[in-house]
DNA sequence: AGCAAATATTTTGTATACATGGTATTTATA
DNA sequence: TATAAATACCATGTATACAAAATATTTGCT
């Protein structure tokens, strides 16, 4: 390996960090970080999710979901509720007003970005990529 | 945004997830990180680089170079030594020898994922990938 | 019923990533 | 030369990511 750069764990972290950043940057208004709005947007599409369901469909650690849904708690976007099948160990995250309103703005603030990064590289580049790293994340599952 | 797969933000961090996974599973028998492999990587180029001049080659951050090297300089890979010059800011990582004897075995685990992923996606898919991290990399230095 | 296995969540500890701010040192400037 | 600005590093606090383990609960099997 000569170049870092040209170290597929090297190169696609650091992708990923400016990518990252730059979501950062369009949620920040909203007091929300990237991986909350992932949480939050499998919600919009399914109320009341279980914290191994959401860390199921979004290949979130447990012990990470635990955190995640802490903060979005603690910032009233979502309550945990009991499962109403009676299950005692499960904590369903329920949206709150506040967490279901954000639904339009955000997903419009990451629309926004995905379309900025297709212009900046090109349709059919963009799409190139897109399904490259679509790839690159199913490779093991 | 209908699929958050479809969200570049989630998709590049999920990608890069996979491949960093990868890579600490192959470097993990060495004891070290893969964000400690690009350290190593940026000394056996140039040893005996300031904290702030690695921070900037690999673009990362003063504050987390401060911790990465603490770790470096525990298990034994480099020295913190003082600047020959004599400017008392500057702290030099020194490759010890243990550090410098990991460069061949280093080097060729990570040139193995590289080859890996490579023949995983096929040679030319692998290489227009390539040049779209490098692209995402490289937008707003 | 009784107990092992599976499940769901949380806790703890380690490793980044990054914003903010503090300290020491050096450089540039008035 | 006195001082402001820049530089280098470190400390602190927050947010993931993940391994390992603890706890509580449910399910499955005998």
């Amino acid at each position: 390996m000569d170049r870092i750069e040209d170290c597929i764990s090297f190169l696609i972290g650091k992708a990923a960090q400016q990518i990252a950043r730059r979501a950062r940057d369009k949620l920040a208004p909203f007091g929300v970080t990237p991986v909350q709005y992932a949480v939050l947007h499998a919600l919009w599409l399914q109320d009341g999710q279980s914290g191994s369901e959401l860390g199921a469909r979004l290949a979130i650690d447990s012990a990470t979901i635990t955190g995640i849904v802490d903060r979005l708690e603690a910032a009233d976007l979502l309550a945990r509720c009991p499962d109403e099948a009676g299950d005692r160990r499960i904590n369903r995250a329920v949206l709150t007003d506040r967490g279901r309103s954000l639904q339009v703005p955000l997903d419009q603030a990451m629309d926004e970005l995905n379309a900025e990064v297709a212009a900046e590289l090109g349709q059919s580049d963009a799409g190139r990529l897109w399904a490259g790293l679509h790839r690159l994340g199913r490779i093991g599952t």
